[in-house]
DNA sequence: ACGAAGATTGGCT
DNA sequence: GCCAATCTTCGTC
């Protein structure tokens, strides 16, 4: 089936959960600095907005990093983790609403050698492109690509026509975030079941 | 203005 | 398994 770029009416879903569910098996495609890589997402997470204690947003937090948040569904959310990592969300639910899914990991799919190249790796292995910190460094992703559209020319997201069914997806709490007293434990976070590209916990 | 903590990762023991 | 790296953000003084 050829590539069809997600609509922007696909973002637009209130349903963070159903959102983020249906981002498995779909692929994101980076062109930064015209060097194209593709992955297959294989792992997200869902962060509800203003009543999900681990969310930026949470009670309807309202700041510079967190504006991109209230954009309507279908930009992209990149903040820098620990002064480090550059993570990437997709924003979700109409404006207003800062529901956003967290992209955790991908199946390197297109432009492995640029992709071991930004990773300084000599080879592929497992963790090339598992967690949300390295996925980003594989498809050369930064806060400069924050708040753009994903549906425009430097990154979006396609289907492929990969059909994934409930039973294949593992799901299971959220990682990192024991900070969010009862929030913790809620089973926000979605893995395809028999990837061997999803992140390893600690 | 100051300081603590963070949606992580990689290297060393 | 443990810990440092590194800097922005946000709450508090």
């Amino acid at each position: 089936m050829k590539p069809v770029i997600l609509s922007p009416d696909f973002y637009l879903d209130e349903d963070v959960l159903a959102i983020s569910q249906a981002l498995l098996g779909k692929f994101i495609v980076s062109q930064v600095g015209n060097q194209r890589t593709v992955g297959m997402i294989v792992e997200t997470e869902a962060y509800r907005g203003p009543e999900d204690k681990a969310s930026h947003a949470y009670n309807g937090r309202h700041t510079a990093r967190t504006k991109t948040m209230y954009l309507p569904g279908g930009v992209a959310y990149v903040y820098l983790c620990y002064g480090l990592h550059h993570l990437l969300n997709v924003v979700t639910a109409p404006a207003n609403t800062p529901h956003a899914v967290l992209i955790r990991a991908i199946e390197p799919i297109e432009g492995l050698p640029l992709m071991l190249k930004r990773r300084n790796l000599m080879h592929a292995h497992a963790r090339l492109t598992a967690g949300p910190g390295a996925l980003t460094q594989a498809l050369g992703i930064t806060r400069q690509l924050d708040a753009i559209p994903l549906t425009g020319s430097l990154l979006w997201i396609e289907e492929r026509g990969i059909k994934v069914s409930k039973k294949e997806i593992l799901v299971t709490p959220r990682i990192g975030i024991d900070y969010a007293q009862e929030h913790r434990d809620l089973p926000w976070r979605f893995c395809l079941k028999n990837s061997p590209w999803t992140s390893k916990r600690r």
